[in-house]
DNA sequence: TTGTAAGCGTTATCAT
DNA sequence: ATGATAACGCTTACAA
């Protein structure tokens, strides 16, 4: 395997050619040298087909072909068989990728679209999820992002198809509604983290997130909650797809247990600026709740500052229980308790989907993720 | 920004069938229908191959190869291209990526190797620097990423370079100094946010951009500055292979403003916690200083916390001045003064470099980003 | 000015 | 049990 690899790289790496070129570079400091980890073979030599391993063997590439593919039907003599293997592997002889897909109009790559979960920090989870789940099977992936114009979406997903991938994966930064062109026909599409028409979808399981999250505080022995964030906008499903069953969960629970919140935050955006503000409003009146159900990160984040702000202790004096597990949660003192939007995982599930259809649905679920801002309320 | 984020939701909505399909899935409020955007394309039929235009213009496959790219060595008649242009164009005619590569061995396509541009919020711009720039070019990507084990380095690249990828973009989430397999000849390889060997590197000027945070402290009038996280442990080239130039920048800037810092404090890690022990001490001392340079956003936040905790306010009583303008730099109250690590910027440069080689070493500007943490010194 | 034919490296269909 | 041979869709000598 090694040996397939090494002859087909002609570079010779010197150590000391190495060093001397980094040293001109000014002002950088030169690594230790050492030992090079890379053996390499000088070979200018052109990459071996199977008509070379064919010659090699003795045998027709025909023979080659069907004992390197395993299509061994009692056909191929166990002689010859060892004779293709032995000379496929000393010519370092691997398929050619190109070739193969021109033959069998399949790519062994997946394409993934996205809106943006790149430059969305808390959502490039997804990425390494579908890079991760695609290697694992033998799947290369080819990126497109798009900037959400519909000829942008187009463009990708005719290009893609073009270029024969597999299958397609749709990623969204956020769980939203959207309407994408018409498939291609024959290549299995799945969205993640978002629901489109009648393709298959890939979804955080909100509601129970939602149910888990309130039951959390309640269960913590809170009864005073209030809820910082339900906002109107985010019902659209356009605007998001899931925060509605977000709501529902957060509903059967406080239903469950018999409880209503203090008050409930409708926000412009869920952003800790106007967090914080309406999270002053709250925790300032005398009736102040022990614990805030936070609708995201960000707005948990207002409500430290809030907190901050009137000489309140987060867990101590005020728990806070919030959606996404973004890294702020991680950062913030002490770390915010949250329910983590499960995009690796999502990312995962969509390529698995995507290569082997199944279901129209799956709703993933988020972990609790404990960090110490909820505390049982004091005295 | 979050701002940005929503304006780009706005879109319409989903034809009926859609609409009926997604009401099957319980729980999912139905989005609001509309006009579909999308034309169908009507051929169920195969994809229209060169000899279909060949055979539809009534002239050879040569004359449309010829005439559609734009081989027209006065060789073909106006006609007989005009013939093919409009063939081509009624059958909807674009040529197939994998004949092409198979046939020139190019594919259109680049590789983008990483160790975790992807999982690293703040690298993820990096991403969408590659996407944007090889767009532009009309390439595609396509993407590896692996957890720095040598092995999986030496996978990846192998497998772009049997998908016969035009170029590789090699990234780096934190700027080093690493050791690459050879690269395979043949195949243009740039460096991004590191160093490898006798590789083209693109790299953040951080010489510049240390000698300008400094300056623009000194510049507001601070006089008393100290410098928190001047860790050795980062000047190893392996480790860091940029740190070294912001430490010789600051140091220039300080130099030539004939200023020492009071305290210069070394962290084990560039992360809140010890960065709020050592403000703590830094600003807790009878001889406290104006301004604080933060080694990167991180640490600057956990100054901001040892600020809170002494009763201190930001700017006012305390400036601060920092690195790498992470998504918290936005959050922080008040914002985060910083010089922004131009990740996105580099994706691009190094597209380009890779597509069009020149440069060893590519150093690129980082943006002094002004929010607020900066003011005079009072008094 | 244009067409024929030979590949590129595979796999699949036949003969043998 | 094996080998010719014909695609796959394109580019490019080389002919005409």
């Amino acid at each position: 395997m090694s040996v397939v690899m090494l002859n087909r790289f002609s570079r010779t790496v010197s150590p000391i050619s190495r060093v001397v070129h980094v040293s001109r570079r000014m002002g950088y400091g030169r690594a230790r040298t050492g030992e090079s980890r890379w053996l390499t073979r000088r070979s200018m030599s052109k990459r071996p087909t199977q008509a070379d391993v064919a010659r090699s063997a003795g045998v027709s590439a025909t023979t080659v072909s069907l004992v390197l593919n395993g299509r061994t039907g009692t056909r191929i003599s166990d002689d010859a068989a060892r004779r293709v293997r032995v000379a496929a592997e000393t010519l370092g002889y691997s398929p050619d990728p190109t070739a193969l897909s021109l033959r069998t109009g399949r790519t062994k790559t997946l394409g993934f679209v996205s809106d943006g979960v790149t430059v969305t920090r808390y959502a490039s989870a997804m990425i390494r999820g579908v890079l991760d789940a695609a290697e694992s099977k033998g799947q290369s992936v080819m990126m497109a992002e798009v900037d959400d114009h519909p000829d942008r979406w187009e463009r990708a997903i005719v290009d893609l198809s073009d270029r024969k991938v597999d299958a397609i994966v749709v990623g969204l930064m956020v769980a939203r509604t959207i309407e994408l062109p018409p498939m291609p026909s024959g290549v299995s599409t799945v969205i993640v983290n978002g629901l489109s028409g009648g393709l298959p979808s890939v979804l955080p399981d909100e509601f129970a997130a939602g149910r888990a999250a309130a039951e959390y505080v309640i269960r913590a022995g809170h009864r005073r909650i209030a809820f910082i964030g339900r906002s109107e906008r985010m019902l659209d499903p356009v605007v998001s797809a899931t925060v509605g069953r977000r709501y529902q969960g957060i509903d059967r629970a406080m239903a469950d247990a018999g409880l209503h919140f203090t008050t409930t935050c409708d926000l412009p955006e869920w952003e800790p600026g106007p967090a914080r503000e309406a999270a002053m409003s709250v925790l300032g009146s005398p009736s102040r709740p022990t614990a805030i159900l936070a609708a995201n990160d960000r707005v948990a984040f207002g409500v430290y500052q809030a907190a901050a702000d009137l000489g309140l202790t987060i867990a101590q004096d005020v728990s806070v229980m919030s959606f996404d597990d973004e890294a702020l949660a991680d950062y913030l003192r002490p770390g915010l308790t949250t329910m983590r939007l499960p995009y690796r995982d999502m990312g995962m599930a969509g390529v698995r989907e995507a290569l082997n259809p199944g279901n129209d649905l799956l709703e993933l679920p988020m972990p609790l993720v404990e960090r110490g801002s909820v505390a049982p309320p004091r005295g």
